[in-house]
DNA sequence: CGAAAACATGACGTGTGTGTCAAGTTTTTT
DNA sequence: AAAAAACTTGACACACACGTCATGTTTTCG
């Protein structure tokens, strides 16, 4: 309510100021409840209470609950691959790969929600996810790809397949964020502090930087 | 139907013969269906279908929709830690750790569906899952991670939180057979095949073991 | 062979969840 | 200040999915 008004921004967009707030409501409800309960087991009902509106008022933003699912994935994909701008050839594979899993792992531990719904949207085959989206995501892993394969050819990495090391990159960081209850029964806490993450983050950065044998 | 009878078996379960086949039915269309479209999403008649049987029939050997997921997720239990029997410590940490990669993503390629259906419950929060059964997990963990522990005394194993250790292995063993769409972007290909999954276990044996770093 | 249990099936009830409608209120524009 | 647009709301309809029931059919067992 006390909310500080930005004079210039809002001028030629009457639409976008109670609607933009509604919205980003609905959305933030309809991730946990998803995530949660999936799109089946959501009612827009719920929704509604959880966002603070009545149920009417949802279907005035959003004409289906599909709609508000589809909407949900468009966010998704902008962030993906941002922690990737560390993988560049200028910097040091050391530094570059330590920074992205830290990256990774605190992003994915502040997102939790959304991290959950992407995975759960792949684990159910993709089927919301639009063939642009997944290009996307292909050609951004092939970018990158390109970066370790020149790191290999200056011998600053060891010869492995680029692709499946990132796979491993991702599968490590995005873990503990959307199977927390395992990982958390694993470490035989109640609950994953930020601390757990950093030490998580150490154990990869060491096991996969150096391995697991001594030298 | 050609099906070879054990005759001193069956003599006192005359419900185990053809209850058995059914049930087996019933849960292997189950598993599918609530992967590809979740526990709402899925309804008693495709189960029905899926599997041959009238829908009533199906509600003849599973009281409710509940108790053929929670079936599902007692069968997962039991072959959670059969990978884990590789971890012992008589064995040399490289071969141990070797062949417990390849033994799990093997499984989980071999029986993806089923993966997946833990991946998921795990994802929504674990809901169905009972007490004892995440205890059985905890314990398993912690046994094997004295098993490491060992390792690391000996000085044959770095010196790594054997726990965090065990989440990497889980997450990357668990990652082509879960998000095998993501995977499969990644490497650019249409579908996964046996192959991927061998130079995967490659890959993560190698840079677990000796890291990416050149010696 | 005959009784009893296990198995199979079509038709039905009931609750609930999605999306609509028509009528209100607030905000913006002229 | 009036008109128009954007927003908000309660009540409703239609569909459909879970689970039941009463009634057959096959298997098992004495």
């Amino acid at each position: 309510m006390a909310k500080a008004m930005r004079p210039g921004a809002g001028r030629r967009i009457p639409e976008a100021r109670i609607r933009a707030r509604n919205e980003e409501r609905i959305l933030r409800a309809a991730v946990g409840l998803f995530v949660a309960k999936s799109f089946h087991g959501t009612q827009v009902k719920e929704i509604a209470e959880k966002s603070g509106l009545p149920k009417t008022n949802v279907y005035y933003y959003f004409p289906t609950k599909e709609r508000i699912y589809a909407a949900l994935i468009e966010r998704l994909i902008e962030g993906w691959d941002r922690a990737f701008e560390h993988i560049v050839s200028e910097r040091a594979p050391r530094d570059a790969i330590a920074a992205y899993i830290r990256a990774k792992l605190d992003h994915s531990r502040r997102h939790a929600a959304e991290s959950r719904f992407f995975a759960n949207e792949i684990l159910r085959g993709a089927q919301f996810l639009e063939r642009r989206q997944r290009r996307h995501i292909r050609d951004v892993t092939r970018r990158r790809a390109h970066v370790v394969e020149e790191w290999i050819r200056r011998g600053q990495l060891a010869p492995v397949d680029p692709r499946h090391f990132f796979v491993m990159l991702w599968s490590a960081t995005q873990f503990y964020a959307d199977f927390a209850i395992l990982a958390a029964d694993a470490l035989e806490k109640r609950r994953l502090a930020q601390k757990d993450f950093e030490t998580a983050a150490d154990t990869m950065i060491r096991v996969i930087l150096d391995g697991c044998c001594p030298r």
